[in-house]
RNA sequence: GGGGAGAUACCUAAGUGGCCAACAGGGGCAGACUGUAAAUCUGCUGGCGUACGCCUUCGUAGGUUCGAAUCCUGCUCUCCCCA
């Protein structure tokens, strides 16, 4: 993988840059569509490459090794021939499950034992085996085996939860050395911070990923609950210490306003559910704000989705017959609102790219997160 | 013509003397959702009031009772079976 800076803001800390893979390149800042279990919720492949414009999507780990599992996952070839998808992937290694499925799993020093939520069968994940399976999954990216730190949480299980993810990526990234890619692509491991709402943590544990000097870093534990102005500090504090000329990926994250704070902070990925989940609940993320599209207001509302939208839907379809089809649980209802939000999503990290190089990203950025601040 | 069952809020439907402004679904309205156990979850849904509360409701008109959606009588309507 090679990471390339085209240009720098010089009122922010926003960067464009360009991501090389063996399956080709992204151009930063980039969103990233979460496809969970193989999918992106709603969204086929083709309308993901053409009418969204996605560059590369996010896999999982714990849902791909449970379900199809990795005897079909390594007879197909690895994930890019399984789901036809040519483009990059990037795969969560199971960390954020260890934190939202915490009744299922009891976490040791070895690894993580967890029940599956799908038949309750017994797993144990370890930093190593995560490797083995997202060798067999074949991601471009794949991410080392965290605890995602819930929130709140107290100093000392913060400590003692970033000291494990410590021990883990030591392991993990020697077990990663240690190994070959399956299928002829090359693969490249991406450390995560933790730390909680920590700064002298945050601090410790950039200073200790980077120190293992991969090819790009990621930060996790955020967005977990926390207020908005603390998860903005976090990230001020550790890209102080991540590398220039390595991509940083903010995991989980977020808000079109998160992104681009995330992006005037020197983030460079951003992945979400949001657009896809918030879309298939009838919200939906526009240039002049936010709509909650069940709301009785825009039943008899025959004007486009958005007019000045990116996608095929926006001007093909009214906010009226959204309405409906969302509230009579229509799947196309779903369908067209997860275009629609992930074609929003991606329009607003191209047009941010776009304003970094021209430099006109930081009074745009402004009034765009004014706009976005209102519902309609 | 004879016999039987029933009528409860927007709909379906529980309740058969006080704990009933009335279970539960649906529908309606609003909210939530951040590395997806989510086409999911939560709240409200007779009127007025922020609230304690007050007022009007269980086909309809009367009655019994301290007290009735619940018991009794008349009436209206609906459905089923037999002729």
């Amino acid at each position: 993988m090679k990471f390339e800076i085209c240009a720098k803001d010089n009122k922010t800390k926003a960067r464009a840059g360009e991501i090389t893979t063996d399956h080709g390149k992204i151009q930063t800042p980039i969103f990233m569509p979460v496809g969970t279990a193989g999918s992106v919720k709603g969204v086929n492949q083709r309308d993901l490459i053409e009418d969204v414009g996605a560059q590369i999507i996010l896999g999982n780990t714990y849902h791909l090794y449970l379900r199809p599992g990795m005897e079909t996952m390594n007879l197909a070839g690895g994930l890019h021939k399984f789901i036809n998808w040519d483009r990059p992937i990037l795969t969560d290694s199971g960390g954020y499950q260890v934190f939202s499925l915490a009744e299922n799993r009891k976490l040791k020093d070895e690894g993580a034992h967890f029940s599956s939520h799908i038949d309750g069968s017994k797993h144990l994940f370890t930093p190593e085996n995560i490797v083995d399976i997202q060798r067999i999954i074949g991601a471009d990216i794949i991410m080392a085996f965290d605890e995602c730190t819930p929130y709140p949480c107290e100093y000392n299980y913060a400590k003692k939860s970033m000291d494990l993810t410590h021990k883990w990526l030591k392991r993990g990234l020697k077990h990663f050395d240690a190994s070959e890619p399956l299928y002829g692509h090359s693969q490249t491991f991406f450390p995560i911070v933790q730390g909680s709402v920590f700064k002298d943590l945050r601090i410790e544990s950039a200073e200790t990923i980077v120190s293992h000097n991969r090819e790009g870093y990621a930060i996790g534990g955020l967005s977990v609950g926390e207020p908005e102005q603390e998860m903005y500090d976090m990230i001020e504090v550790v890209n102080e210490i991540l590398p220039q000329d390595k991509p940083r990926y903010l995991m989980g994250v977020g808000t079109p306003v998160n992104i681009l704070e995330g992006i005037a902070r020197g983030i460079d990925m951003f992945d979400c559910v949001m657009p896809t989940r918030n879309g298939r609940n009838g919200m939906l993320f526009t240039s002049e704000g936010i709509i909650n599209i069940k709301n009785v207001k825009w039943k008899n509302d025959f004007s486009p989705i958005d007019e000045n939208g990116s996608s095929f839907v926006d001007l093909q379809f009214s906010k009226a017959y959204l309405r409906h089809l969302i509230i009579a649980k229509e799947i196309l209802g779903a369908q067209i609102a997860s275009l629609h939000n992930l074609s929003f999503y991606l329009w607003l990290v191209t047009e941010s790219r776009k304003r970094i190089i021209d430099g006109s990203f930081l009074s745009w950025k402004n009034s765009m997160i004014e706009k976005l601040s209102f519902r309609l």
